[in-house]
DNA sequence: GTTCTAGAAC
DNA sequence: GTTCTAGAAC
């Protein structure tokens, strides 16, 4: 099995990719080494391997492949100067071997002056020619990263290092291996360097290599027995001890995270420091949420970071997340500074969480000081504009500026405050050894970490699938949509459609017959074309009637907004689909007819259209809105509109992403109104700030804030298990005190909210974080 | 959906 | 006296 042989250890190969132009020294590079024979090596180089002559890389390939099964080293000698031109290669040597990179980055005039004056080289490539074709490769040369399978990078920038670099591989015995990572990058590189021989501090000088100035490329031998103080990914990239691991070498969390669609959130571990949690309790709680959240999520990974080679806490969560079997492609543990992940460790984490304070203020050590420092005063900002205190069991994303340093240097794009429970008596809110409720907070804790990391995960997803779709079906939009995504100024345009909308209806409101405008509705011809004066009855109870089955569970009904379940006795209507007056069909017109209305249509497709609403109740609220004919509302929608949904979601998550202003970070919520005033189903898109002059009354908030508001990702996930969306369309909803939709505090009038609503920086309730029913806006600035 | 306004609340 | 709400009309 694997690991169980330690013979099979010792004689684990390695594939060396040399990289480099004409003339920078590959072969003689492997003859050095070669030259020693201290293990068994093959050289592959594609002049030669046609028998003599030059030959294809498959057939070089084909060499590597039956090399390693007999267990011997190679040399891929050719240029590799390219990525794509590596990548087969490592891909076939990491499920066997430790795959190495040389590079022999020398300057391009000692490439040339050597290649003009070889005679008899293997590729033929001599005399005046050469200058070119080294000019040319130089000019595409990508240099090779971790990210790309490698779990040992060496740059040699002049011959010196390519010497140093012969002894290390000359040194190489059978049972010995070099360490992990970066080496013999000069300038701002050194970093990595010293960065990844500091978690890797383990290794040893080899014999019989002489102790050299240069450390970066002294050979090292790492110890052959599970060194788990080492970081467990890249002890892994390399490791010795079985295929489980081999499997992981070459496919490191470095690799995986540097791609797009994977996302990767760096933690610490919450309250076990300072606040003095029971490490042993803390570690189950790690592995259990861990293991829980990795169930329902894909394609991210989460790294517990601590800074300590002798952490007990990575120790005990190591052990029982191999014990849970927790995959550990996706759960890792790593020893360094969470603020240098990527320079000194070489991880792509694009969000980091934060040990934070209640207050989220800088300082105080630890991890909370080290990351504010790390990440500049943006942060202090950015945590400012998010959210004033946190309470324990909560975390609150912060978006982090492009101008932060962790932001420019580690590509962190999100920190995520968090704040645990405190059983240090020293410090405030003690627990007072009290586990059981120290429990609850620190699995809460987590759980709102990882759920608010999904949703910024979320976001990002959506963002390709947007993509994706945007490109199958750009071809069905109308001539006159506005493409949001090709124009940047947009939203100036989208406004000034609306200014233009607004002084229409202005002038039609000095109409005394026509004092209503629905939204979007503009055109005199239009009003008048629908009977302004009224020809349809309206009754207080038909603008309440719903033709949705009124058996369904009422357990079922999603009560998170609200501080008490809210019974549905009140409910009126019913049996038959409800009347509209003719001020409520102006959606509905726009709708049926998109070509009289293309001044307040942004964007078209076959399914939806969208439009900013007419009063708006917050700084950005827009509507999808369905060209479905007879879908009038929520209660209409079955399993046949789900691809309907669905994209009228996906236009929404697209909108907010757009709709993203530099001055604030804006959060959006998209949902439909239990009971829509406006006939035909249209979708709010709608930022969280509520700052509008046409949020006026009690109505207005409450249908956007309590449960009376579904979300649409909630809505498509009930249509889909049961056919129909859940209602709550209790007028009791609408009548609700007036209670902040961040902090849940009440306030007398809506004046007095607003005022609040205008200052309240608490971070969102977490049942608004769930199910990515919050859409972060400011992916772009993170982007 | 909005506007208007009487009268309640402060 | 002023602010704010809520009901009615559209």
């Amino acid at each position: 099995m694997a690991g169980d042989d330690p013979q099979a250890d010792k004689t684990k190969p390695v594939m060396l990719i040399l990289v480099g132009a004409p003339g920078s020294g590959k072969t003689t590079f492997c003859n050095d080494v070669m030259s020693a024979d201290r293990r068994p090596w093959v050289r592959i180089c594609q002049d030669t391997i046609a028998n003599g002559k030059a030959g294809t890389k498959q057939q070089c390939l084909k060499s590597a492949a039956e090399a390693l099964k007999d267990d011997k080293s190679v040399f891929i000698d050719r240029c590799n100067l390219e990525q794509e031109q590596r990548a087969d290669f490592v891909k076939l040597g990491r499920t066997q071997a430790d795959v190495h990179a040389m590079v022999l980055n020398l300057p391009a005039r000692l490439c040339i002056s050597r290649s003009v004056k070889r005679t008899g080289h293997e590729g033929n490539l001599q005399g005046g020619k050469a200058a070119a074709v080294v000019n040319r490769m130089m000019q595409k040369k990508e240099l090779p990263k971790l990210s790309e399978g490698f779990c040992r990078i060496t740059f040699c920038l002049n011959e010196k290092d390519v010497k140093e670099a012969v002894d290390a591989y000359i040194a190489l015995g059978p049972s010995d291996s070099l360490p992990s990572g970066i080496f013999g990058q000069k300038s701002e590189d050194a970093k990595v360097q010293l960065g990844i021989m500091k978690f890797l501090k383990k290794v040893e000088i080899p014999k019989n290599v002489p102790p050299n100035e240069n450390s970066q490329v002294s050979a090292a031998k790492r110890e052959s027995k599970g060194d788990v103080s080492c970081s467990m990914e890249l002890e892994k990239g390399c490791n010795k001890n079985g295929t489980a691991e081999d499997e992981f070498c070459g496919k490191s969390v470095v690799g995986d995270c540097s791609r797009d669609d994977f996302h990767t959130l760096a933690f610490p571990s919450i309250s076990t420091s300072d606040f003095q949690f029971n490490h042993e309790k803390a570690s189950d709680i790690i592995t259990e949420v861990v293991a829980d959240f990795l169930n329902k999520v894909d394609n991210v990974r989460l790294i517990l970071v601590d800074l300590s080679h002798k952490s007990r806490i990575l120790s005990l969560v190591r052990a029982k997340a191999a014990k849970k079997h927790i995959d550990s492609n996706k759960f890792l543990t790593h020893v360094g500074d969470i603020t240098r992940l990527h320079t000194e460790g070489g991880l792509h984490c694009n969000v980091i969480a934060n040990a934070a304070n209640w207050r989220l203020k800088p300082g105080g050590g630890g991890v909370n000081a080290a990351i504010f420092k790390a990440a500049g005063e943006a942060l202090e900002i950015a945590t400012k504009q998010h959210a004033e205190t946190l309470s324990p069991g909560n975390s609150v994303v912060i978006p982090l500026p492009s101008n932060s340093p962790l932001h420019q240097r580690e590509g962190v794009t999100h920190v995520i405050h968090v704040l645990g429970p405190n059983m240090n008596p020293q410090r405030p809110n003690c627990l007072n050894n009290d586990y059981v409720q120290g429990g609850k907070v620190l699995r809460d804790a987590y759980t709102s970490l990882f759920e608010n990391f999904a949703s910024i995960s979320r976001s990002k997803l959506n963002q390709k699938i947007q993509k994706e779709s945007n490109r199958k079906s750009s071809t069905g939009y109308s001539d006159n949509r506005c493409d949001l995504a090709k124009d940047t100024t947009c939203d100036h345009t989208s406004e000034n459609v609306q200014k233009a909308k607004r002084e229409i209806s202005h002038e039609y409101e000095k109409n005394k017959k026509c004092k209503g405008l629905p939204s979007g509705f503009d055109s005199k011809d239009e009003l008048m074309e629908h009977d302004c004066v009224g020809s349809s009855i309206r009754s207080k109870s038909s603008s309440f009637s719903a033709k949705h089955d009124d058996n369904r569970n009422e357990s079922s009904v999603p009560t998170s907004m609200l501080e008490e379940k809210v019974h549905t006795h009140q409910k009126i209507s019913e049996e038959s689909k409800r009347s509209w007056g003719s001020w409520a069909q102006a959606l509905h017109q726009i709708a049926m007819h998109p070509e009289k209305h293309k001044d307040v249509i942004l964007e078209m497709s076959d399914e939806f259209v969208v439009l900013n609403d007419l009063y708006p109740k917050a700084r950005k609220h827009l509507l999808v809105l369905s060209r479905a004919s007879g879908l009038d509302t929520l209660a209409d929608a079955r399993r046949e509109h789900l691809p309907l949904l669905k994209a009228m979601h996906s236009a929404g998550l697209k909108l907010a992403e757009k709709l993203y202003t530099d001055d604030a970070f804006m959060m959006f919520r998209l949902g439909y109104h239990s009971v829509p005033s406006l006939q035909q189903l249209h979708l709010h898109v709608i930022s969280q700030d509520f700052d509008s002059p046409h949020l006026k009354n009690k109505k207005h908030w409450n249908s956007f804030t309590t449960a009376f508001f579904r979300d649409s990702a909630d809505v498509i996930e009930e249509i889909e298990k049961s056919g129909r969306a859940t209602l709550n369309d209790d007028e009791k909803l609408l009548l609700m005190e007036l209670r902040c939709h961040r902090c849940k505090s009440a306030h007398p009038n809506i004046p007095r909210l607003k005022s609040h609503i205008a200052n309240c920086k608490t971070s969102f309730p977490s049942s608004l974080i769930q199910n990515g029913r919050l859409v972060f806006a400011s992916m772009k600035a993170a982007a």
